[in-house]
DNA sequence: TAGTGGTCTAGACCACATA
DNA sequence: ATGTGGTCTAGACCACTAG
């Protein structure tokens, strides 16, 4: 940052040069740019604090509020934890509070029971042309594709296929699936350093195909939610593409608008 | 507020008396619930301008930047429109920008069609155990159903079933629906001063009965996205119930996962 | 007691819109 | 020229956490 502090106190006067120009965007997005690219880098680890807002103030050159602001927007975007007295810290899949922040089914009554997975498959695959596409690789490229079941309690209830780009996620395999406890997410952080922190849905009505019906114990033909996600970690970069199919008898996709 | 400006400058030392408790608000958000009150109360009407930070902050006797924090807010749940240079605004469904932001359903391929409707029933209804639970009503209520198709182009792919209470929505009529162009939310403001919010969603796979499939044109039994959604207006009171059936083939319902 | 984030203030200047 | 929101600063004090 190239501002120049006041001489003195707020009644200083025309006291620093114009700083920006017309296309430069404000002081606090640029800061926040900074801040996500140290976090891209992997300066600070997911569930680390990171400095403090004056430590970073000092070295930007810039005030405690304009680090604050840019702060704001992150901690709004859970990319960081604000933590009263004890820190900022980098958001982190494995926090209980994020564990379950993407899945949005719920049962239509009680409350949530614990999800446990049931891994089907996973090996490699090429890529077709739609999830090439979608993830930006060529056709044809090297995925790894997952298989599992979500349960809810002892309820089958999704039907996930998963792919990854193969670069990234080469040594992922069934034995580390199976003996993984936790949200993906979580997995795909600590052992791959992917962090999803955001992602697109598209959401449809489908008839169930009897390869579909068989592990969710349903009749083919029966109505199933297809959701297509396509998640993103920093940088607006896709890196994995979900496609579940859900059972809505007892269960429903919740969302709120805005 | 009970805030006592300072004698003087920024280091005027103790200055003030300890203007809030534990048990007390932030003073942001005290102004927050006032700018919240006030546009309960119909203040300031939808599309009009309300007063300058600068007179809000001396009418409440807080600095500037405390109001400034509570209209953030209000802005970001889009009750407010902020324009540089000309005002702050109350935000209201009959701008272009806002038309759809509830409407999620869009085509797979191309931009969206416009969209229109065909009003199929407008009557007085008793509440069902169900939806008087929903809309906090006791069971058997009065209420007015509606019954339309959305059309995108000339593509029927939704069909509603919205139910409001009788009270505030007693003058509505199939008359008044037909002449209507634009959204329905629109409608709702201007004529019965209900201003929606804020809306939950629940969504799931259901096969088409008869009495769906016809207006849809679609075959009995095939698979339709259902919408269950509860509308809100100012301080969490619900004010609609809406069940949308919805042929997704050609057509999605997006979201995005933050 | 020291350090952190959370709130509040006051004032400066900039960018935009309107007259 | 004036008034609006938008950005940035500096400093005060509060609330919470931990050694």
């Amino acid at each position: 940052m190239q501002a120049t502090p006041p001489s003195s106190g707020p009644d200083a006067g025309s006291r620093r040069a114009p700083r920006r120009s017309a296309v430069c965007a404000p002081l606090y997005r640029q800061i926040r740019h900074l801040l996500v690219e140290s976090l891209r880098r992997g300066e600070w680890a997911p569930g680390a604090a990171i400095p403090s807002e004056t430590e970073l103030a000092s070295r930007f050159q810039v005030s405690q509020g304009t680090v604050r602001k840019a702060i704001d927007e992150l901690v709004s975007e859970h990319l960081l934890i604000r933590r009263q007295g004890k820190g900022t810290f980098v958001a982190t899949h494995h926090e209980p509070r994020a564990q379950y922040r993407f899945l949005r089914l719920a049962p239509d009554r009680g409350e949530p029971a614990g999800t446990s997975s049931r891994f089907l498959e996973c090996g490699r695959v090429g890529a077709g042309a739609e999830i090439a596409a979608r993830l930006g690789l060529r056709s044809g490229a090297a995925l790894i594709h997952v298989r599992r079941v979500l349960l809810f309690g002892d309820l089958p209830r999704v039907l996930d296929d998963i792919w990854l780009p193969a670069g990234p996620f080469r040594s992922l395999s069934a034995e580390r699936l199976a003996q993984y406890k936790g949200p993906l997410y979580g997995l795909f952080e600590s052992e791959f350093g992917m962090r999803m922190i955001r992602a697109e849905e598209q959401l449809r009505a489908v008839a169930a195909t009897a390869e579909d019906a068989a592990p969710l114990q349903v009749s083919t033909g029966s109505p199933l939610l297809r959701v297509d996600r396509l998640s993103y970690t920093y940088g607006d970069r896709p890196i994995e593409f979900r496609r579940g199919h859900c059972v809505t008898t007892d269960f429903h996709y919740r969302n709120t608008l805005t």
